[in-house]
DNA sequence: TTCAATATTTAGACAAAACTAAAAATATGT
DNA sequence: ACATATTTTTAGTTTTGTCTAAATATTGAA
């Protein structure tokens, strides 16, 4: 297995989980900066592998192998970054790039150990659920802070862009995974909304707000 | 500079290390168990990007930027053994297939990192001193095993020969880097040695006692 | 010194993964 | 329904790194 054959398969991974029914060619392309004809090339062969249903025009789903492929290769990523922020002190927004590469180095033991030594972590530094030795995910009951009632009260546990910009942004204003975070208001007409942290008040736009998963 | 390419400096820089005068090509092929032909092909490129001095059947030799370049890979490669050894639970004997791939993963930031958290060690799991940031290696002042005088009493700090069923050997027999040993008489027959680890006696083969380093 | 053994390079091929440009299939709007 | 727009595939090329087989250079022994 190629690191690009698994770069692939977790792409349709991702946009599985982000579309309804099959994922079609130009969709990968978009997502994998890369050309139609090449993802084309790309899905034959791993449909050859049996790790994609595929049939010409149709668009292409995971098999059982190809998502436990992907799976074990998130869980790669998500070890990585875990180990990078609480380990190296890396910063939540430095540590993507660097785990794209981490998660193709092939060793069972090595990644095992690695959960182990971090104290077998149920959440990446971005909230995002680490598979288990199994490929099991734990699901994830939240709910997106946008959609909150007035007055609500609940935890920050994830965020649903994880650009480097974004996380910035959460930085500078110190908005950070595992926050209390009160809803005070809603703005009727740009849907903007006015929160409490502690003791401190912060207005966010839906932009914002439709980006942070609570629980 | 690819996987390949970094591959190929480090087996120069080792190779130089280990003979006199300019390394051959057939040298460099047996090392990483290529062919003659593809070794001619990388050389000429390594050489046109000013990283080996190459004339056509002259043999190579590394340039300053070469050599720099090979010992950051080696600075990599033995931070991540150490890693893997003293936090990662590895054996000795495991952890150099699994470094072969991490020290190509490309972040000045996370090798430095790992370096502070793993206290800056000076040398690896095998007794191999590992450069530092700037590429700086600790003059190593030992001597093997085999050549020390009877009655002489020295402190085992690495070997040479790292395959693994050497260092399987030096596991059964309880001879780790560290251990304080005595030589009690030599053989003249064989060139064998009987040394004492603590009160423990022991009959080494020449074979044995030549891939030990002591300090 | 000469020629045979050895070492090295060249020539040509291949596989992987990408690309461009063109062809073919599918979807859509009137 | 049918023409047009969009999507997808095919055909052919490129780059990287490998290989085999053949050619060429160097070495060294008689
Ligand atoms: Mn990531
Ligand atoms: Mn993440
Ligand atoms: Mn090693
Ligand atoms: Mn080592």
């Amino acid at each position: 297995m190629t690191q690009s054959e698994e770069n692939y398969l977790k792409a349709v991974y991702h946009l599985e989980g982000s579309q309804m029914g099959k994922v079609n060619t130009n969709a990968i392309a978009d997502y994998m900066r890369t050309k139609p004809s090449s993802v084309t090339d790309m899905v034959k062969k791993l449909s050859e592998k049996g790790l994609l249903n595929y049939k010409r025009y149709q668009g292409v789903s995971l098999t059982v192998p190809g998502t436990k492929k992907a799976l074990s290769v998130i869980r790669k990523h998500r070890l990585w970054e875990t180990f990078l922020v609480e380990k190296l002190d890396f910063s939540w927004d430095e540590v993507h790039e660097v785990a794209e590469q981490l998660e193709h180095i092939e060793s069972e033991k090595l990644i095992d150990q690695l959960d182990s030594f971090l104290g077998f972590p149920k959440a990446d530094p971005h909230g995002d659920p680490i598979p288990d030795k199994n490929g099991e995910l734990e699901e994830q009951h939240t709910r997106l802070l946008s959609l909150l009632p007035v007055n609500s009260s609940s935890i920050c546990v994830g965020v649903r862009d994880t650009s480097v910009s974004f996380l910035n942004y959460l930085d500078k204003n110190k908005i950070a995974l595992g926050d209390q975070i009160q809803v005070l208001e809603k703005e009727a007409f740009d849907d903007s909304v006015h929160i409490q942290i502690g003791e401190r008040k912060l207005h966010l736009s839906n932009r914002i707000a439709s980006n942070l998963f609570m629980k």
